[in-house]
DNA sequence: AAAAAAAGATTACGCGTTTGATTAAATTTG
DNA sequence: CAAATTTAATCAAACGCGTAATCTTTTTTT
């Protein structure tokens, strides 16, 4: 029913293999084609409106022209994250760019671990896993069915190519900034203990008050594990301290739990950042719709998504080494920080 | 390299037909096999570990089991819209609970109309299409490879299959709750001409105030094109009539657009819902995440995916008849919108 | 004993890609 | 300049890996 190489090839005058090296420029190492019947077999293609079916091109070849990104459950519908939507975007700007197409695949709740492995197979020769968890099983996996691999977001061991963020340097500039507004006391709520990003962002703000000679508490602390609740329910327990003895600033882990912080506050009667200041990390775009604005640390999540599948098809296409990426970081000042209280 | 079927064949001495059936069901009309030839099958399969070459299935069988998402170009990196990110989440998990991968295209900026058409190709079978342009290239296309379409919000028309929130129904509760609270002078910030949703919300503005007998004024709706700055500026212009003459509430036909409003009625000085209420659309996560809060209509986003994948997936196994969908909806009133000013 | 059903083996695809063989033309070499 | 090599251009065929129609053989039914 559909056009064929056959056809092309018989009305060109010639066969399936030249036909095949002309118009996708096959790699075959003594099949030559000469510019004329390039030209004859190229007018043959368009007139008879020829497109080459990919997945026998694939299948003959080897290589699909297709990049996977594999989602963490984070990407839940309930509470979407923005993250991952928009390293998304990236990865799909920067496969398309490269002539490659996507395919998706998310880690349905059912479905973690194993379950999410068994489903990357031969369609795809690279694979992008967005924060990814620390054990995961598709590693070795991918080893077998020798697909290439980049993590986003996952410490630079065991994953053989990663793209990060500066975590460590953003989390510097966000404490060192509270403290150039006077702040003495500054809490801090923690991420996922499971994601590696959370021990970075936490060891820059004890390094940076340490560094400066300041205690930190433990108690000062708390976890609030990415998400909006996680940050309610840390910021409500910082908020049982006296207030002599209360943070006056606090940097949180990423926006969503600074959101869930600023809730708290205002729960309880007070103000952001009269009086508490509240900071946080990522700076999605929901930094600046959420009120008051909120200061973060703006990762260019897009261009993380881009440098990963830019890594991965020079992988693939090239062979290129396996490398790990940091990406710089740059603070954004906005209402939610502000002079400590005096 | 990689295990094949006709490893598995000789192990349990048979054939690749055979395995074939046996494993994975295949169509045959003739060819049987018995349960115990069946389970020896079964058992060299996970002995060695096999795997199937879905490239070589879909190849031989013409069933891809993937199906693609087309993203509009809306859906950009520096403004991501939640609504295509919600809706791809909900057809990644019904997708996944039918056994189908996903194929994601994104319509990026260079490449619209008949470029996009260009990258689906022979890998899907099916397509839905999340906010199409009316007039895309693309339904012919996939008419040719026979392809089956889903269009998400498009009018049931031009289209085989679509599937809608129940705009005008919607549009109606918001305008009526507006009504209810007092608001006689209601302002409509329009969506995108280009895209069906907005004339059906404007009609049921219109509709609802002239059924109660009130008078429209044409000066009340501006186009606010489903963006933040597209609201802001229409707010902007209903800002400049006098006071006296100007509508104490405004149905914006989305979220975004009802927060670009907000903006412009705080930066004119006026208090949300004091001086005007404000309603939005689509209850995407958003709306509760702005201050204040925004009273609008709940779209359940994640099932419009699911049900547009379930649809389509039942056309592609089933060749179940075409149909067109439309999902209910309901208000849900939060801090935006009061009693009118008397 | 004839007819029908069950279970499998064979084999022909599906559709490009790539290797190996072949032929003709261009170059090099003695 | 003829003979020996190379090089270019192409054809024919194998291959990648399952699927499904056709053909055999065996068993069951009537």
């Amino acid at each position: 029913m559909n056009i064929r190489m056959k056809e092309i090839a018989e009305r060109a005058g010639t066969t399936t293999g030249v036909v095949s090296v002309a118009l996708n420029g096959a790699k075959s190492k003594t099949l030559r084609v000469s510019e004329e019947t390039r030209q004859r077999v190229l007018k043959a293609a368009i007139e008879l409106g020829y497109k080459r079916d990919p997945r026998a091109s694939a299948l003959a070849s080897g290589r699909n022209r297709v990049v996977g990104v594999m989602l963490p459950y984070l990407n839940s519908f309930t509470v979407p994250d923005p993250f991952s939507s928009i390293v998304t975007s990236g990865i799909a700007a920067g496969a398309s760019l490269a002539g490659f197409d996507l395919m998706l695949y998310t880690a349905v709740a059912e479905e973690e671990g194993a379950r999410a492995v068994e489903r990357i197979d031969r369609r795809i020769d690279g694979l992008i896993l967005v924060l990814p968890p620390e054990d995961s099983p598709i590693f070795a996996e991918c080893e077998r069915l020798q697909i290439a691999v980049v993590s986003i977001m996952k410490p630079p061991i065991s994953s053989p190519m990663t793209v990060n963020s500066n975590d460590y340097e953003g989390a510097r500039l966000v404490t060192e900034h509270l403290l150039s507004l006077g702040h003495r006391r500054i809490g801090h709520i923690f991420g996922n203990p499971q994601i590696h990003t959370s021990e970075l962002r936490y060891r820059a703000y004890i390094d940076s008050l340490e560094s400066k000679g300041l205690r930190t508490e433990p108690e000062w602390v708390v976890e609030g594990s990415f998400h909006r609740e996680g940050g309610h329910r840390a910021m409500t327990q910082l908020l049982t301290l006296p207030s002599s003895r209360r943070p006056t600033a606090v940097f949180a882990a990423n926006d969503l739990s600074a959101h869930g912080a600023i809730d708290a506050i205002h729960e309880a009667g007070l103000r952001v950042p009269d009086d508490i200041s509240v900071a946080g990390y990522d700076d999605t775009w929901y930094a600046s719709v959420i009120t008051p604005a909120l200061t973060s640390v703006r990762v260019d999540v897009d261009k993380i998504g881009k440098c990963a599948v830019e890594k991965l098809i020079a992988k693939i296409e090239g062979g290129a080494p396996d490398s790990h990426s940091v990406l710089p970081v740059h603070l954004v000042v906005r209402k939610s920080t502000g002079l400590a209280p005096t």
